[in-house]
DNA sequence: TATGAATGAGGCTTCATTCAT
DNA sequence: AATGAATGAAGCCTCATTCAT
C-alpha cells in the first residue's frame, strides 16, 4: 500500500466518519435544529477538517439523502426488472422498500421529520420508477392508467406505510396490505378506463 | 365601538399581520431558512412585539400549521359524516381535501418542504380520521381491514396526490383517480379478509 | 375622608406595594440580576404604574435601603444617647442593630449579595456614628483614639456577625461577644495611647 | 519555542487581555453595570473570542475574584504559619493583608461596590482561617473562644479598614490599631471564659 | 491535510420606557 | 392616576467559516 493510496483511504474514512455522525445528528435534531457544530461534535475530528469534505450543512445533508437513494434505487430496479406478473411488480417493490426501511430502523428511530424528496438523486429515482410504470404498461404488466398519478399513489403510500414499518410493523403484512390494495384499486381503475 | 374593544381589535390585526408574514416568509424559505427577523422585516411592527404574541418561531410555525389543520378539519369531518356509501364516504374526503388545497394554492407555491404532521391539531386530524375509518367499518360502509393501515394509505395517497395539484392539477379527476383507487383496493381487501 | 385624601391613600399604598415587591425581589435575585420588570410581576400594577412612583431600578433600590436605615437610626441613636458607660454605649449599640437584623431575617432570607452603603441615607448613618463616637470620646464615655477607623471596626464586627444573626444566631450571645471584644480592645487602644 | 507553545501563548495572552479588561470594566461600573460587550470593546478582540475563554459575566467575574483570592491566601496562611506569639499571629495576618490591598490599590480605585464573598476560593480563604484560628486556640496561640464569632470578626475589621487603606491609610497604623484592638478584645473575651 | 482558535455577522430575546387609551 | 401593548436599543450568545500553524 503506498502513502498515496493510504491518505486516500483516510480521506473516505473522514468522509463516512463525517456522514455516519450527520445521520445520527439529523435523526435525532431534525435538519432544522441540527449545526455543523453539532456534526463535528459528535466526531473526533476538528471543525476545519469538515469543510474539506462539505461546503456546508445543506450539502452534508444533500449527501446523506443521495447515499440513501443510491442504496435503495437498486433493490427496487432489481425488483421491478425480474417481475413477470402485476403482482410480483407491485409486492417485489414494496418488499425491497420495507425491507430497506426495517434495516435502516435505527438510523432515523427519532424521526422528527420527513426526508425531504427534492434531492436531484432522490427525484431520480422517482423518475424512474415513473419510466418503470410506463414501461410496466406498456408490456401489458399495469393496466393503462395515468403514470403520473399512480405514481405519486404508489409514493404516498410507500412513505406512510413506511412510517408503520419504522414503528415496529411487520414487513410481510405491510407488503400484502399494499399489494392487495393497488392490485384491486388498478383493477378498477382499467375498468374505468375500458369502460 | 368601545375602547377597550379598539384594542383588541389593534391585538388581533397584528397577530394576523404577523402569521401573514410568516406564511409568506416559511413559504420562500422554509422552516429551516426562516428566522424570526425575517418574519419581523415582513412586518411593519417592531421587534420586540413578535414576542407579545409569539413565544418562537416554532410556536408560530405552529400556530400556522394548527390554523390550516383548523380550517380543513370541519370540512373533513362533514364530508365523511354526510356519506351513505363507501363510494360518497371516499370521494367526498378526497374532494373536500384536494379542493381546500386548490384554494390556497398561492400560500405555499414554492413548497420548499412539506407541512409537518406534528402538530396538536394536525395529530387530532388523523384521529379522527382514524376514528371516522373504525366507524364506517362497523356501520358497514367501508370493509373490516387494518383501520391504521388503510388510515395512512388513504393519508399518504391525498397528500402526494395534493402536490399535483398544488402544481395545477384537476381536482375532480384527481378525486375520482382517489376514489377509484380506493374504491377497489378495498374491495380487493375484504376478499382477503374473508377468504 | 374626601376624595383627594382617599387618593393619596392609594398613591402611599402602591409606593408601599412596589416596596414590597421590590425587597422580595432584590432578596431573592440579588441587585444585578433583578429587573423592573420582575418587581412589577410580583405586584397587581401595571408597568407604566411603576414609572409613576420611581424612575429606575437604582432608584427604588435606593429607596429601600434608606428606609432601612430610617428605620435603624433612631433606635440605634436612641441606644447611644441613654448610655451612660462604655459598655453601655457598645452593648446597646449592638444589640439594637442584632435585635433590627434579627426582626427582619425574613427580608433577606436567601442574601446573595450585601447591601451596598453607598445611598446617603446610610451615609448620614456612619457619619452619625463617627459623631456620636467622638463625642463618646469627648465625655470620657470612650477612651480617645482614631475615630475613623475605630468606627469602621464597628461597622465590620456589626455587619459581619449580622450574617450570623440572619443565619440564626442568638442576639444576645452575639452582643455579648462584640461588647466584650471591643471593651477590651478600647482599653487596649487606650493603654497604648496614654504610652 | 514550537508552534504549540506560540499558540498557548497567545491563549494565555487574550485570556489575560480579557482578565484584564473585566477588572477594569468591573472597577469603573461594578459588577451590575457592567455588561460582556463593555468588556469586549475594552479588547481589540471579536466579540465571540469572549465566548471561547468564558461563558458569561459571571464566570469572568468569579474568575477575577479567585485569582485575587489566590494571590492572597498563600501570604496570609503564610503569616499565620510563622507566628510564634498571639501579637505575630494578628499583626501579620493584618499586614499582609493591608500590605496586598495598598499594592492593588489602582484595581478598585473607584470600588462601587464591594467584593462578593461567595466564590469557592474566596470561601476556601475563610474556612482557611476559621482552621487557623482553631489550630491557634489548640496550641495556646489564641485563648479559646467562639471560632466561629471571631472568624467574622476579623474578617469585618480586615474588609472595613481595607476601605481605609484603599483610601490611602498608612499600612502599618491600620496594622496596630487592628492588632492592638484584638489583643486588648481577645484577652477580655478569654477573661470572660475564665470566670 | 488536519487543527482549532479567532472572527464578526446575525440569531434570539429581554429590557426599560413611552404613550394612547 | 392606571393600564398594558408597542417600541427598538441593546443584551447575550452561537454560528458558519477562515486561516495561521
Amino acid at each position: 500500500m503506498t502513502a498515496s493510496s493510504r491518505r486516500e483511504q483516510t480521506k473516505i474514512q473522514n468522509r463516512e466518519t463525517i456522514l455516519a455522525a450527520a445521520r445520527q445528528v439529523f435523526g435525532q435534531l431534525g435538519f432544522a435544529a441540527a449545526t455543523v457544530r453539532d456534526i463535528i461534535r459528535a466526531t473526533p475530528l476538528a471543525s476545519g477538517t469538515f469543510y474539506n469534505y462539505f461546503k456546508s450543512k445543506e450539502e452534508v445533508y444533500q449527501a446523506l439523502r443521495d447515499e440513501v437513494a443510491l442504496r435503495v434505487r437498486p433493490r427496487l430496479m432489481q425488483a421491478r426488472r425480474i417481475a413477470t406478473s402485476q403482482e410480483e411488480f407491485l409486492a417485489a417493490s414494496f418488499r425491497a422498500f420495507f425491507q430497506f426501511v426495517a434495516e435502516n430502523r435505527s438510523d432515523t428511530e427519532p424521526v422528527p421529520e420527513r426526508f425531504r424528496m427534492d434531492s436531484p438523486e432522490v427525484l431520480a429515482g422517482f423518475a424512474e420508477l415513473r419510466e418503470d410504470i410506463v414501461a410496466a404498461m406498456a408490456r401489458g404488466l399495469l393496466p393503462a392508467t395515468d403514470a403520473a398519478m399512480l405514481g405519486a399513489a404508489l409514493t404516498g403510500v410507500a412513505f406512510e406505510l413506511a412510517e408503520h414499518i419504522k414503528a415496529g410493523a411487520d414487513v410481510e403484512a405491510t407488503t400484502e396490505f399494499a399489494t392487495r390494495l393497488f392490485m384491486g384499486g388498478l383493477a378498477a381503475l382499467q375498468k374505468l378506463r375500458t369502460a
